[in-house]
DNA sequence: ACGCGATGTCCGAGCACTTGACATCCGGAG
DNA sequence: CTCCGGATGTCAAGTGCTCGGACATCGCGT
């Protein structure tokens, strides 16, 4: 189940992305090379291709590592407040601060048109906001009993998007959005729970 | 020159020998089996008799990788002192102490007869005494400036003789040992340098 | 005497990585 | 404009290592 082999194969996928991702934050999308990356993790070119299909599909899979380790970032952020409203507030201003400084996103949202990487959150942002619903919905309908699981995955929804439009398109300080949209939300959230058996 | 295939190779022995190395702490050389050591690691049994030839060839193996890292904290108390005869008691002593509290020295003296892998250090000491001897003499000819080569050559073989007869058999404490041999080996180690151009 | 477990050997199949070659596309230099 | 270097992506043959199973052998306890 856990052999030798499996654990080598996660190990070489993990430092090609190490490599890959290093790549990007340095030179952008333009600047990943598919021959650097398989050097610098000591393999051939090929075993890069074997791995990932394609150079989209070198950044999808960075993309999709680094949304996997922000959300446990915002869940845990989200799960220190016992209050849905709380946790929503909490977990915005997390996610936007986090955003702010990601390596991953400057390097994306940098030179704006030049680099493709930006559609990862724009016209090609399926990948990353399927993967962050999916986790942000389970953990939340976990942490709000008192929340309808489909009112629960309705405010997912929409703090998400919200969210990641304030990334890609930066407004206000990371407080003052969250603080906006919890107010906004509070009441949606408020009569969910009223209504609740 | 280090490619990920390279690493892999390296990491699957090590892992191996983690796994061989603590069977041996708990039941011996006769405790250990190939197919355990197998299991452990997750890969097949054909890939461990790859690795190391033979059972006897495991148990070479961990103890040689035993050995270095032993020699490492040995040369580093050796290191520690500027007189050569100061240098050679606090080896001396720590190399007792250290063996004393050794896992693998331990379950190799165990049950004295019915466990082979004493004859790592007896009959079947070559391939230790070699690689200590070969660790120690390189790092004394860099840290005694002052010692003609062939002299602490010398002196080392007599030491590292007797400091491993004290492990097999032990008498006296660490410190004790330490300064008897520091105190009869300080005669030669003074006239050789008082001859030394 | 027998069975059991362990060591050690052999070999065929499979898998992943390597190597080299090739088609294609693009941007810059002449 | 043309050509060339560099990059992506594809393909096929070669290679090394591991796996799985079968087998012989040996020692040991029942």
């Amino acid at each position: 189940m856990d052999s030798f082999a499996d654990r080598t194969k996660r190990r070489l996928r993990d430092e090609l992305l190490d490599a890959a991702q290093d790549a990007i934050e340095t030179g952008g999308y333009d600047g990943l090379r598919m021959a650097e990356v398989a050097r610098r993790t000591g393999v051939s070119r090929q075993t890069v291709y074997n791995e990932f299909g394609d150079k989209w599909g070198v950044l999808e899979a960075v993309a999709a590592r680094e949304t996997e380790r922000f959300l446990l970032d915002v869940n845990a952020a989200l799960a220190e407040q016992s209050d849905p409203i709380d946790g929503l507030r909490a977990a915005v201003e997390r996610a936007l601060t986090l955003a702010g400084e990601n390596q991953l996103v400057k390097a994306a949202l940098g030179q704006p048109g030049s680099d493709q990487a930006s559609q990862l959150l724009t016209t090609r942002g399926q990948q990353v906001l399927e993967l962050a619903h999916l986790r942000l919905d389970a953990h939340v309908r976990e942490h709000w009993p008192e929340v309808p699981a489909e009112d629960a995955t309705s405010c997912v929804d929409v703090a998400l998007r919200v969210v990641i439009s304030h990334i890609v398109t930066p407004g206000p300080p990371p407080a003052v959005v969250a603080a906006q949209l919890a107010r906004v939300l509070s009441p949606f959230l408020a009569e969910s729970r009223r209504l609740h058996v």
